[in-house]
DNA sequence: CTGATTTAGTCTGCTTTGCGATGG
DNA sequence: ACCATCGCTTTGCAGACTAAATCA
């Protein structure tokens, strides 16, 4: 590119550009046009993404400093360009468009494989600079006559262009997915956490657990620490894989995954809860709901971006990091790929790579992330060779001789699977179901050029998470379980069990790894019963950080209500007291404890699982006395998080007392809010005392409080003072000139604690107080004179004035017209012993109105049908007395003699019969000569329709509507 | 590298009580 | 001459909010 940029410099020099515009400046002047066009197009379509505007800065950077001899001077940079459009006016690349492809392909596919970064922003610096293109004019200098364009706007304009903002449709239809996509998980984890209740599987796990496992469990106060063997076994006994591309129910999966002893890590997941339930423990599926992004960016456009426009360069050399890793990609690659990493994942991953001594090791480091757990367990990796490599990936490592593509092929499914996953993104509102697999298996839709960002939490680093090494979300705890440990704190609690990890009681360090998978834990959901609970705070430390990220809550508790009831219902709770109901909520523990003592046990079976037998009996006499105890786990766990929630530790940078919802500080207060009582303080951010959020207090003004029904109380002083707008100002000043006042430009702000309800005069003698304006502003009922009554109803103060009964105009409001705000006025007030005269006169009067209005409209018909029938007899007149031969034959037939029924002058309702005849059966008259006589004895009348039929003996009827 | 601050762009909510021309 | 009706150009701006850029 380079050589191309440089050769092109030189040529252009010697070339004269007027000879090629002399020859074809019509074409030149339409591709240069045409190119720029193309490059703005592109530009433009690049969207937003920072990372975007980095490239951009740094091909300005780039051609400031004027690699290639071009010393700084942006003139000669442009002339490189333009000389090099020149060359391919004249063939040596053939128009625009194939510069493009040439460049896509070249850097794309092979530059950028092998090229240094540098030569990437040459190429880059190649495209952008056109997208500053100006306009294009002579240049002055070496006396010859060149095409020279000069950059029209500043860099900096250019570098601001690309920033563009999502608009509030975009953000709603973000929210909207975001529902959706939640609704979609929610329903995905009540099907996982069914399948979990399983008779069949949970007695195969059974089947398959060591005795001396099962009998460890047999105290009456569970611990946390007797779970670790179960997890440890599980964790030993089944391997994660990539996804499976067979489209099946999960609970099918489930079975396959148990027979074959791996499955996706939601399949594993879902495995060990059906272990612990199997085992009589009350046990919750858990799961981070990782749902599309509720802001329009934060997904879509990084994805879509990074996606399209890189793909086309980027796809190759992080291949084996982004796809779905068919199965021999490591094979061939081991140094090739380290040093390729050090490219694209730049500093984080050098270190990793440099920290990391043999090829294999690094390798194993870099085409994946596994989860902490497995990292620490390297040891037992060796001891079990297909196991605890968690992730895709890896384990794909491992199989090397599964299957052998040809590269091409190979090359070919990933650009497929790039480009699906992208289109995925692209669509997201469509792919809700699929997500939460896609996250399990590999969500790589981001792209690896992204920086990567070391592990925020030294502990999670320590454990070896390889931070999700270009890509995110890989090796995210996304699913586990939660066994109520009876033993633990005294009261019992939910204890966090990742039995495919091998984590007992790891609640703190999910929302770490989580992090650093670039996955938030905005809803953690606790599926049992088919029901759900959130529990998101038992897991987020940081809820301020993940509070705008998540839904409007009205609407995530109403969605979950339902499901909490049935949660707690199954997790002991409430609903047990209905038992004998059987209803939904513990249906299934009904079916678990009878399915398994239904179950006809196999010979082989070990001793244990006679367990299940007599724990389901014991299960079902615990069930009764177990109520008063169940409905208290279930209030426990609820104030547990409820204390999370209201003792969440102070943040440590300023910018998140901002919406806090506990704390706050002052600076970050809008100018209608003040900390009321200024007290107590909390503790300290940067030197900033921290109040707690209850005392920020919103002000208004006192006109502002009269609308909500309040009043400032006597000699109450204005709690906080601010400018008053610009507009406003003006008006004030003139008024106030002169007086000189300056208080003119200020407006005084009232708290809640200053007001007392509004005090309105009370109507006297029927007469309603009225505002200087005479009127009553009826912001809401609150406003009404005491003793008055508001009539919302159209032309009542026509009433009211006929009976002479004093009332006031009720303003409700403004509206803009025609550019100023006018009034709207919507009914009366009037003392409330007016009303109902009022209102009965209004009745009566409205019925006469009514019926005034009916009439009129009857009277009008009729007008209006003699005025047609009027106009037809004219024209009818006329025709007989001048249009003979030139009318049309078949208006001239029924024309032509005069016409006893429409001819003579007749009462409207009887003249109709022409007309209709003429405009309902024409083809009648046009075919034969025939008169229809329509003689009384044949006439019908319909009364309900007011319709009479009129027939002629030919068989022709019609039908007539008498008024 | 992180957090604070600045900058810039978008959205939202507040504002708040005609008037001249024309035709009947 | 008077009165009722019609149509007019249409907010426009400040501040909140957000995200990127920049600074420390």
């Amino acid at each position: 590119m380079r050589t191309r940029s440089n050769s092109k410099q030189s040529s252009g020099k010697e070339s004269t550009a007027s000879a090629i515009r002399d020859v074809d400046s019509e074409s030149l002047a339409d591709m240069s046009n045409e190119a720029v066009d193309k490059l703005v197009r592109r530009v433009k379509g690049r969207g937003s993404s920072g990372k975007k505007k980095q490239d951009n800065r740094l091909q300005c950077d780039s051609a400031a400093t004027g690699e290639n001899g071009l010393k700084s001077n942006g003139k000669q940079v442009v002339d490189a360009r333009v000389t090099w459009n020149d060359l391919d006016a004249r063939g040596l690349a053939q128009d625009p468009a194939a510069n493009d492809t040439t460049e896509v392909e070249g850097g794309g596919f092979q530059t950028a494989f092998q090229e240094s970064d540098q030569e990437m922003d040459d190429i880059d610096w190649e495209d952008g600079s056109s997208s500053i293109l100006g306009h294009v004019k002579n240049h002055p200098g070496d006396g010859i006559r060149e095409v020279t364009i000069e950059f029209c706007e500043s860099p900096d304009s250019a570098k601001r262009k690309p920033i563009r903002r999502a608009t509030a449709e975009e953000k709603g239809l973000a929210e909207l997915v975001h529902k959706v996509h939640l609704l979609c998980l929610l329903a995905r984890g009540r099907i996982i956490d069914h399948a979990c209740d399983d008779p069949l599987i949970q007695a195969s796990l059974l089947s398959i657990l060591p005795a001396h496992l099962s009998n460890t469990l047999g105290d009456s106060k569970l611990h946390a620490k007797a779970l670790s063997p179960l997890a440890h076994w599980f964790h030993n006994n089944f391997h994660v894989v990539s996804s499976v591309s067979e489209k099946r129910s999960f609970h099918s999966a489930l079975s396959c995954a148990l027979e074959t002893r791996e499955g996706t890590l939601e399949e594993l997941a879902a495995l060990s809860v059906a272990l612990f339930r199997a085992l009589k423990l009350a046990t919750r599926f858990v799961s981070i709901l990782d749902a599309a992004s509720i802001k329009p960016d934060a997904d879509n456009y990084e994805s879509l971006n990074q996606d399209t426009s890189k793909m086309h360069r980027g796809i190759f050399n992080t291949s084996t990091l982004m796809v779905d890793r068919p199965k021999e990609v490591s094979i061939p690659p081991k140094s090739p790929s380290c040093s390729e990493k050090k490219n694209v994942a730049e500093t984080s991953s050098k270190a990793s790579c440099k920290s990391k001594d043999n090829c294999s090791r690094s390798k194993k480091i870099q085409s994946n992330d596994s989860p902490p757990a497995v990292e620490l367990k390297d040891n037992m990796v060796d001891a079990f060779p297909c196991e605890a490599q968690n992730n895709t990936s890896e384990e794909c490592v491992t199989k090397k001789s599964q299957g052998s593509k040809r590269k091409g092929d190979l090359e070919f499914e990933m650009q497929l699977q790039m480009a699906m996953s992208a289109t995925a993104v692209a669509i997201q509102s469509n792919k809700e179901l699929d997500v939460k697999e896609s996250n399990s298996n590999s969500s790589d839709v981001s792209s690896p050029f992204k920086r990567i960002r070391k592990n925020a939490n030294e502990e999670s680093s320590s454990q070896g998470i390889s931070t999700a090494l270009g890509s995110r979300k890989i090796g995210s705890p996304l699913y586990w379980a939660e066994v109520y440990c009876s033993g633990e704190n005294l009261t019992g609690k939910w204890v966090h069990v990742d039995a495919v990890h091998d984590i007992v009681d790891g609640e703190q360090k999910v929302e770490a790894a989580a992090d650093a998978c670039k996955t938030s834990s905005r809803y953690v959901v606790a599926f049992a019963g088919l029901g759900a609970k959130d529990v998101t705070r038992r897991y987020c430390m940081k809820w301020y950080k993940i509070a705008s990220q998540r839904v409007n809550s009205l609407w995530w508790d109403a969605v979950l209500a339902p499901l909490r009831e049935l949660e707690s219902g199954a997790t002991g709770g409430m609903a047990h007291l209905e038992k004998p109901h059987a209803d939904a909520s513990n249906e299934h523990e009904n079916v678990v404890a009878s399915g398994l003592s239904d179950l006809p046990m196999p010979n082989e079976l070990p001793s244990n699982v006679d367990l299940p037998k007599e724990s389901g009996r014991k299960n079902d006499v615990e069930s009764s006395g177990r109520n008063s105890f169940a409905a208290t786990r279930n209030t426990i766990e609820d104030m547990e998080l409820e204390t999370r929630a209201l003792t969440e530790p102070l943040p440590t940078n300023q910018q998140a007392y901002k919406n806090h919802s506990l704390y706050a500080i002052e600076k970050w207060l809008t100018k209608c809010q003040i900390l009321h009582p200024k007290g107590p303080i909390l503790g300290f951010c940067s030197g900033h005392p921290v109040y707690p959020r209850a005392c920020v207090q919103t002000l208004r003004t006192k006109e502002r409080w009269l609308r909500e029904g309040m009043q400032v109380k006597a000699k109450e002083l204005p709690a906080k003072v601010v400018k008053q707008s610009g507009k406003l100002k003006k008006v004030q000043f003139s008024e106030d000139d002169d007086y000189g006042e300056t208080d003119s430009g200020v407006v005084e702000l009232y708290g809640m604690w200053q007001l007392e309800p509004l005090q309105l005069p009370h109507a006297v003698n029927g007469i309603v107080p009225k505002n200087e304006r005479g009127q009553v502003d009826v912001w809401s009922e609150k406003c009404l004179p005491p003793g008055t009554v508001h009539l919302r109803l159209p032309r009542v103060f026509y009433v009211a004035k006929r009976l002479e009964i004093d009332y006031a105009p009720a303003m409700v409001g403004f509206e803009f017209r025609n550019g100023r705000s006018v009034p709207v006025f919507d009914g009366i007030v009037v003392c409330n012993e007016f009303k109902d005269a009022i209102l009965e006169a209004y009745a009566e009067e409205e019925e006469r109105r009514d019926a005034e209005e009916k009439k009129r409209n009857e009277a009008q018909a009729i007008s209006r049908w003699y005025q047609l029938l009027s106009s037809i007899i004219t024209r009818q007149r006329l025709n007989n007395s001048y249009g003979n031969g030139l009318m049309p034959s078949n208006v001239q037939n029924t024309n032509n003699q005069p016409d006893v029924h429409v001819g003579s002058a007749q009462p409207p309702g009887h003249q109709k019969d022409a007309k209709d005849r003429k405009l309902n059966a024409p083809s009648m008259t046009l075919t034969d000569d025939h008169e229809h006589v329509f003689l009384v004895e044949d006439q019908s009348f319909d009364e309900e329709t007011s319709t009479r039929t009129k027939r002629c003996h030919c068989g022709f009827s019609v039908q007539v509507e008498e008024l």
